[in-house]
DNA sequence: ATCCATTCGTTCAAGCATGAACATAATAGT
DNA sequence: ACTATTATGTTCATGCTTGAACGAATGGAT
């Protein structure tokens, strides 16, 4: 059996991708801590994120932009909507959809959370030009673009 | 209260950080199901690789190798152990540490993942230029540095 | 109208990762 | 030699995520 292949680390492109898992992995990480005091997970700060921003969202499409299963929003929401920062309507038309909108609270926290998170990614890419920034960006959509189809 | 702060969507910075993780987790999650037939989940590569690269590792420092707690690398190694990926074999100076190698098992199944994951990276990042690759691998090295400071 | 397939949300069991508490071994200070 | 501190690995309870199986609602085909 042939083993030697050319090994990976020796491909830059291999080498370069483990940074970038690296570093997603180690801001991911850091901003757990520095969400704690909010009491606030990254996941669900996910969820007031694309809420803000699409109101009336339902699970089902909340489920997809955050690339995750609907049974993980069935267990992610009652929390968030316990501590009132987010409310569950039916829909009129479609009784089988429940419709989500941030209520104030919600937008509150989710106000102070993005500080945190917006100096924490300051902090990481501080280093970068922005001509830099946007091309890694750039790169960065393409990517999931390529992945997704396969 | 001062809602009104600069919102993130419009940050360069922050939209192209959303790439990045975006990007991370989608290729996550393929290489998940591409690694499926052969049994093993993107961590467990993670493990045989860096046995690999470092024979006699003690589990602590691999564990800081793959950023993750002690205690998940001694969840982790029986698994792969019993399925004689590896060995596990106490270090004669120090009665504590646990010296870490690649069976031949492990090394062979080794290179059958590492095709699978070179080939889902080199899919990934075919649409950069080297210069463009290797510039994202700089930045996403020092952003791992500035941040494990914090 | 009546099936049939599809969609949305839920439930449940399983697998992973985490951090605190612990046991053992090594090391430093006295 | 003795104690205190540190380091390594394990155990355990908790929480998160997933995927399969399910019920209810919708829409389309005949």
């Amino acid at each position: 059996m042939n083993i030697k292949q050319e090994l990976p680390w020796d491909n830059p492109r291999f080498r370069n991708w483990v940074a970038v898992a690296r570093a997603c992995h180690v801001l991911e990480r850091t901003l757990a801590v520095k969400l704690a005091p909010l009491d606030l997970k990254p996941a669900q700060l996910d969820v007031l994120m694309n809420l803000y921003r699409h109101p009336g969202m339902s699970q089902h499409d909340l489920a997809r932009r955050l690339l995750v299963g609907r049974s993980n929003i069935t267990m992610l929401l009652p929390q968030l909507e316990t501590r009132g920062l987010l409310r569950r309507e039916g829909d009129q038309k479609d009784k089988r959809v429940l419709r989500l909108t941030l209520t104030e609270a919600g937008t509150e926290l989710l106000m102070r959370a993005l500080k945190v998170h917006m100096a924490l990614i300051e902090k990481a890419m501080s280093q970068s030009t922005p001509e830099q920034c946007d091309m890694i960006g750039e790169q960065m959509r393409r990517i999931a673009d390529v992945l997704k189809e396969a």
